[in-house]
DNA sequence: TATTGTTATACTCTATAACTATA
DNA sequence: TATAGTTATAGAGTATAACAATA
């Protein structure tokens, strides 16, 4: 079935009938295409230092400041183990702090410096750009609809556990 | 703008009009939905003991044998020094056979072995099941529209670069 | 008791680069 | 010279589990 990240022509078996087909021509279409999107993605967000998890970090405080390490976890889907190592690479990098809180003194809070709003606001407009490259390939019309498609493959995962 | 990776509901600005603002919001729901489905992909492998990269090798490989570990390096998209250590993982597991090219003593020629047909035999449904589950969401009319727009994403992918 | 964050450990995947043996 | 595979090294990301401090 060739691989499922990539191959330069799949030779699947024409499964124009059977839905069970689509459902697995999709599923690898999807892995196929996501998998060289990522790469590009962590080209453009190299060339500013940044790893695309650490840009997702970055991104999530830009829109929610403050919050902590444990709901940092719980949004990127990662174990609060990981979010320690995650904050360290960040933080010594000097992009992001760590403040204790003041009513819970387990928690900290975690904040974007102002190098680290600069790096996002620098990096940020070449992963649009990059955005823009690739989808503009579709009509507006297209985007809406995969969209709204995507959003419904999302929920359907959400109901697998 | 929310985690690229999750957020259980994303308040991102609504951008109805402007095309540049749907490439945005396609772009972190395409991420969002691959990084669920590949942790389902994950969990329903780990059950067979397959990592997902390891299952990629087994399943282009069933696609393909007898290839070079040089080209299931291109097919995988990885280094050539890569596919040295997911060849010894996804050999002493007994699934892969690497057997010295006669014509050519420096290439190896790349082959599974029973039990790597048994495996794969094992774990292929699963993932189809899995497959099903997700994708089902959408109507066949979809499924072929959504491949459709996948693959010309994946072909503006590839004038990038 | 439960939760927050930390630490320790281990594994997979990735990249770079130097090395060998062949071609 | 170029190619196939190996080795060494390094780093990111992930998971599990035990732990301290605090709630």
């Amino acid at each position: 079935m060739g691989s499922i990240r990539d191959s330069k022509r799949s030779s699947l078996p024409v499964l124009n009938e059977d839905p069970r087909g689509w459902e697995v021509k999709v599923g690898i279409a999807m892995l196929r295409f996501h998998n060289r999107l990522e790469r590009r993605m962590a080209e453009v967000l190299g060339a500013h230092g940044l790893s695309l998890a650490q840009f997702d970090v970055l991104a999530t405080l830009a829109h929610g400041e403050g919050i902590t390490q444990q709901e940092l976890a719980e949004r990127l889907l990662v174990t609060k183990g990981n979010v320690v190592g995650l904050i360290d690479r960040v933080g010594t990098a000097g992009w992001v702090d760590r403040r204790p809180d003041p009513d819970d003194r387990r928690a900290n809070r975690l904040y974007l410096t102002e190098a680290g709003r600069e790096i996002l606001a620098e990096a940020q407009p070449c992963q649009f750009a990059l955005n823009h490259r690739i989808f503009g390939a579709l009509t507006p019309g297209e985007l809406r609809l995969l969209s709204e498609l995507l959003d419904r493959l999302e929920r359907a995962t959400q109901n697998e556990k």
